[in-house]
RNA sequence: GGGCCACUAGCUCAGGCGGUCAGAGCACAGUCCUGAUAAGACUGGGGUCUGUGGUUCGAGUCCACAGUGGCCCA
């Protein structure tokens, strides 16, 4: 039989009992393994870092993550789930340098790589732990026994394999790159570093420079180079506000639509001279007094020559030529002189500058690409210190001190047309408040571009909740596309498969181990290197071509690439030759073949261009195909007060403290229903209180109240066959049970956990706030009759089939709630809620009409309350009549069946339905004079005298228009709803409330047999809470004494009244006189006193 | 600077295709009810549905612009 319940539970400490029992029957193994051979349903772990202690967005994620495949594993699909950890990264290097108290590489090489690198790896498993028991305790079901790891030899392999076979399908490259780059450490910065450390109050030059133009060679429109043919110098302006960048100039950009002036003006006593710029910015340019002598469009303009501010052949700084072809990189031009020209860019502001935008390809990413582009020339005059190379007059200076020497430089020569400050945003070094230096830099890239039309056709098969990042945020960045820069010059990562000839400097990738151990003139190897750096780093061999030293290039890869490369790497594909696979049965392309693609994987929107778009694009690079179906993508979590959490706010939330005091249940059930998943939540605390308070609470008092009955009358739905015939009620309640089943189904099927678990709630509120409520007599009656098992067996099914359908949702207490409800009677069902199949709907028990019905007396209770609160008599004095008015909603014909619950409900003695709206009020309209008085001014009087001369009948007439929202025509006027005021009067004996629907009124004649009912009543009440104070059982028998005067003890000898007192509080006897050893109170009723005891029999 | 998302009561959120949609829960105040309930019922205060224009007979709902916040990218 069922085990007691208390109605009060420790949450915490049920939960911490179901995972030991979940742990013991090894359930989670049980749930996966009794489906195989059934359709697969495969979740990919995005596999976080565990080099810091999770957070509550984490729990967020992975509450997410679990419910699918929970629910399709009782679904009946075989839904294996595996963990993985992200173990490599900048972030990890970075962290292991805060503890040894670097700031730059320099620091990492003079400590060692080998050292460095031991120490990332103890770093990356330091809070695995916490990881762990955080996931294991919000009942996040993974197998965390074999997770993928990123750092295993076998993982670094398959993403070995995966930039092989880039390499020869062409899809690797090396290039330049331009990156935020920290002068003092020597190194770049990620992007999520560089939003570190932006200060908006950087004070910076801001110069606007000539450039000299060159008609003595080629370029520009004809027209052009005759509106620009003068004796006059004319010069090209150009606004910066790094100067240090123009050692750098190889191009001009000007706007090919726009209006461009030539200007002549007298500047500072100096030599006449003529300026272009954008006409649109003459004014805020020029201040002083000028001449436009021509106008040209920028197109015109193209291919102009200008004199270089600094020759690099001058300052023996060198040059390349950039071109769009990958292959090549920037060359060394021969012969070439250097030259700068003017070129068309889509990015020239019109807004600030001069529309002529200063090009340093070194030194900009939109510089760089139009470089590219254009053929532009490569000049970079910095080296990686920041510091000014070549013979310049402020060579070997830091960019920023040499701003002022060449702004000074420039002006000696009468290039520099104004110079000024300007306070505006810039980015420095979050570690060492270095301004960041924008660099062009080698480095490889995967040239996704190349497979931009796949990547978007494949998009269009992929389910994106919520809908809008398909063609939103995920679409315009594949739309976006550009190559992915996959190196970093860093030490902890996969290294990048690529050994370089010494000698003849070709380039070759190696796709495994097998092949690199394979090399001619192999040095270094060993069978169980570790493939990381310092390591893989001594491995050389000898070039098949010149027999010079081939050694690896020294980069690592992007750590995003491992997380993308985990549908395959996860299995050590195509070699599947890691020690899991065996486990896993892994073991050939069929194997693999289970495990690709997944059906669903969840992260927050930050994985956008994060792991989302790894994923994508290396599945469909490697495979030509997509590896995710579905994706619930979710939205960031902020505080209780709307800003981000962080450890500098002191405002993060640990989720270990919200499971200790509330349980997991309850924190995963407010993440699964609170708000829709995709948008920005706050996290309270409270809130998770509140949903504990309102929904778990209420179902498991609900449980609570069934099973102590249940142990009353020991009813077993295993030894009573299910009653053939149930009352309304009950099958009002099956109804909703098996709609309920239906819309769960759905909308899950719809990867919409949140309006399924709501619809729950809505289940749960009905069943406990209106089934019980109205069934708990049909429970503690003593006869054992029909009604009695009906009302069993349909709370039994209600409850057993929630505790299924929360299985997925609230995976504690829904166990607990079968285990008692179903294995201790059952013993062939299901060891485990988890292990049980999910309900299935059965639509024939839906009844539309009776649900509505039932709405309608639900609303029709509440006016009578309403109705009662306004006559101001206590619900336990009954009253003779509750008359109900139906203006429209339902045939008062089948309403009629359930009067009993109205009746009961509001205990009144009689109800009656009635279409007559004038039997227990009046009804009025009224003039809304506030609204009429404006809009009809002198028909104003005619219309009052309209409504007032209007007889009883056109008054009911009206209001029922103004009830529907209708319009109501007045004496040749149209009113609208809100013109006319209700007035509903009750007619005498009677109090009343409405709504659009319903009057219900209630009669307030108490006569003398109703206030001896009532009064009896009220003896009840009090004898039910002397039983509670007295300490009694609910099903204990008593003896009831009194001793008193006056009606209080006439009712306990009225026969009818003391009849129903003995009943209701379970007295074999109401006895005059009270035994001392009674509990005893005494009451003061109806004006009189009444002494009352109870005992024990 | 660009893109995406959000903005409805003090708080968290509902409000399919524009027309009974101005709502729920919590919180607050009062009243009531209670032998399942840490609950529940009734009533009340509290909202120019971020703002401004537009489309329409009619706009939280559609469009444009602006504001604020968040994220992503420069």
């Amino acid at each position: 039989m069922f085990q007691p319940v208390g109605s009060k539970m420790d949450f915490p400490a049920m939960e911490e009992r179901i995972l030991a029992s979940w742990k013991a029957g090894k359930v989670f193994e049980k749930s996966v393994a009794q489906r195989q051979g059934a359709t697969p349903f495969i979740l990919y772990e995005g596999p976080p870092t565990a080099n810091g202690n999770p957070g509550i967005h984490h729990v967020l994620a992975r509450v997410f993550k679990d419910i699918m495949p929970r629910y399709k594993a009782m679904k009946g699909f075989w839904a294996p789930r595996r963990a993985g950890w992200d173990t490599h990264g900048l972030p990890v290097e970075l962290e292991v340098e805060k503890e040894l108290g670097f700031s730059s590489k320099t620091q990492i090489e003079a400590y060692g790589v080998d050292k460095f690198n031991a120490r990332c790896r103890q770093s990356v498993f330091k809070y695995l732990k916490e990881w762990e028991s955080l996931t294991e305790r919000i009942g996040f079901w993974v197998d965390l026994e074999n997770p993928y790891v990123t750092l295993k030899n076998e993982y670094i392999e398959t993403g070995w394999w995966i930039i092989k076979s880039l390499w020869d399908k062409k899809l690797l490259y090396r290039g330049f790159r331009v990156t935020p780059h920290c002068p003092r450490c020597g190194t770049s910065l990620s992007s999520h570093e560089v939003a570190l450390g932006y200060r908006d109050d950087a004070d910076d030059p801001s110069v606007y420079i000539k450039f000299r133009l060159d008609l003595s060679r080629p370029g520009g429109s004809d027209q052009a180079r005759k509106g620009l043919l003068s004796d006059t110098p004319t010069y090209f302006l150009v606004w910066t506000t790094t100067p240090w960048t123009l050692p750098g100039n190889t191009a001009v950009a000007v706007a090919a639509d726009a209006d461009y002036a030539v200007i002549e003006l007298q500047a500072d006593q100096g030599p006449v001279e003529r300026l272009v710029l954008a006409e649109a910015l003459l004014p805020q340019v020029v201040k002083q007094e000028r001449a436009v002598v021509a106008r040209l469009k920028g197109r015109d303009l193209l291919g102009l020559r200008y004199e270089p501010l600094f020759a690099p052949e001058k300052f023996n700084v060198p040059f390349t030529r950039l071109s769009a072809d990958y292959e090549g990189q920037a060359y060394v031009p021969r012969g070439d002189r250097f030259d700068s020209r003017v070129i068309a860019g889509e990015f020239v502001s019109l807004t600030d500058g001069t529309g002529i935008v200063h090009i340093a390809p070194a030194f900009g990413e939109a510089d760089y690409e139009v470089g590219q582009r254009e053929g532009l020339f490569f000049v970079q005059p910095v080296d990686l210190q920041g510091k000014m190379t070549g013979s310049y007059p402020f060579a070997g200076k830091f960019v920023k001190e040499a701003d002022k020497d060449i702004t000074r430089d420039l002006s000696g020569r009468g290039l520099l047309f104004r110079s000024e400050r300007i306070v505006h945003t810039y980015p420095f070094c979050w570690r060492c408040s270095s301004p960041l230096i924008y660099y062009a830099k080698p480095s490889w890239y995967i040239k996704t571009t190349a497979a931009k039309e796949a990547l978007l056709k494949g998009n269009e098969q992929i389910s994106w909740y919520p809908e809008h990042i398909k063609e939103g945020r995920f679409g315009d960045w594949l739309r976006n596309n550009v190559d992915w820069a996959l190196s970093r010059e860093r030490y902890w990562g996969t290294p990048l498969p690529v050994w370089r000839c010494e000698e003849c400097g070709v380039y070759e990738c190696i796709g495994s181990r097998e092949e690199l151990k394979a090399k001619p003139g192999l040095k270094g190897w060993r069978e169980d290197l570790d493939l990381h750096r310092p390591h893989i780093d001594q491995v050389t061999y000898d070039c098949p071509g010149c027999k010079g030293i081939t050694r690896r290039t020294p980069e690592v890869l992007d750590c995003w690439f491992d997380s993308g490369a985990m549908p395959f790497a996860q299995w050590h594909y195509p070699f599947l030759k890691s020690p899991v696979n065996e486990a896993y049965g892994v073991k050939d392309a069929q194997g693999f073949a289970q495990w690709f693609p997944a059906d669903y994987i969840c992260e927050a929107v930050d994985q956008t261009r994060g792991w989302f778009y790894t994923l994508h694009a290396l599945s469909t690079l490697v495979r030509g195909e997509n590896c995710f179906r579905n994706v619930i993508c979710l939205g960031l979590i902020l505080d209780a007060r709307g800003e981000k959490m962080s450890k500098a706010r002191g405002n993060v939330v640990d989720p270990k403290k919200v499971l200790q005091e509330r349980g997991a249940d309850a924190l995963r059930w407010y993440m699964l229903t609170a708000s829709p998943p995709g948008n920005v939540r706050r996290f309270d605390t409270n809130q998770v209180v509140e949903v504990w308070r309102q929904f778990l609470l209420t179902l498991w008092n609900t449980y609570s109240f069934f099973v102590t009955y249940a142990l009353i009358d020991k009813y077993n739905p295993a030894s009573v066959a299910a009653p053939a015939q149930r009352p309304e009620l009950d099958r009002w309640i099956l109804s909703e049970l098996n709609a309920l089943v239906q819309q769960v189904t759905e909308r899950l099927d719809n990867y919409d956990p949140t309006t399924a678990g709501r619809a729950i709630a809505e289940f749960v509120d009905n069943l406990s706030n209106w089934y019980v409520r109205r069934s708990r007599r049909r429970f503690w009656k003593s006869e054992n009759d029909a009604d009695k098992q009906a009302a069993y067996a349909t709370l039994y099914e209600c409850l057993v089939t929630l505790s299924k359908l929360l299985a997925p949702f609230t995976p504690f207490v829904a166990e607990e709630i079968y285990q008692n409800l179903v294995r201790s009677v059952y013993t062939d069902a299901a060891e485990s809620v988890h292990l049980a199949d999910y309900p299935v709907a059965d639509a024939s028990k839906i009844d539309e009409v009776l649900s509505k019905n039932t709405r309608a007396v639900t609303t029709i209770c509440s006016l009578g309350r309403s109705a009662r609160s306004l006559a101001g008599t206590k619900v336990r004095q009954p009253l003779g009549e509750a008359c109900v008015t139906i203006i429209s909603g339902v045939e008062p014909k089948t309403l009629e069946a359930m009067s009993e619950q109205i009746r009961d409900e509001l205990n009144v003695k009689r109800v009656t339905f009635t279409l007559d709206k004038e039997k227990a009020v009046t009804i009025q309209v009224k003039p809304n004079l506030p609204l009429l008085g404006p809009k009809y001014g002198n028909g104003l009087g005619q219309i009052t005298d309209a409504i007032r001369k209007a007889g009883p009948a056109e008054h009911v007439t009206m209001a029922t228009l103004k009830m529907g929202r209708a319009e109501i025509p007045v004496s040749g006027f149209v009113l609208q709803p809100d013109e006319v005021i209700l007035d509903v009067k009750d007619k005498p004996g009677y109090k009343s409330a409405f709504d659009g629907n319903y009057i219900v009124s209630v009669t307030t004649d108490i006569t003398p047999e109703l206030r001896a009912e009532g009064l009896a009543r009220e003896i009840v009440h009090r004898l039910q809470t002397m039983r509670r104070s007295a300490g009694f059982d609910i099903a204990d028998y008593i003896v009831t004494y009194y001793e008193g005067a006056g009606v209080p003890e006439q009712i306990m000898r009225d026969p009818e009244q003391a009849g129903y007192i003995r009943q209701e509080t379970l007295s074999r006897d109401l006895v005059q006189g009270v035994p001392p050893d009674a509990y005893i109170e005494k009451h003061k009723l109806d004006g009189g006193e009444i002494t009352l005891g109870v005992k024990k029999v």
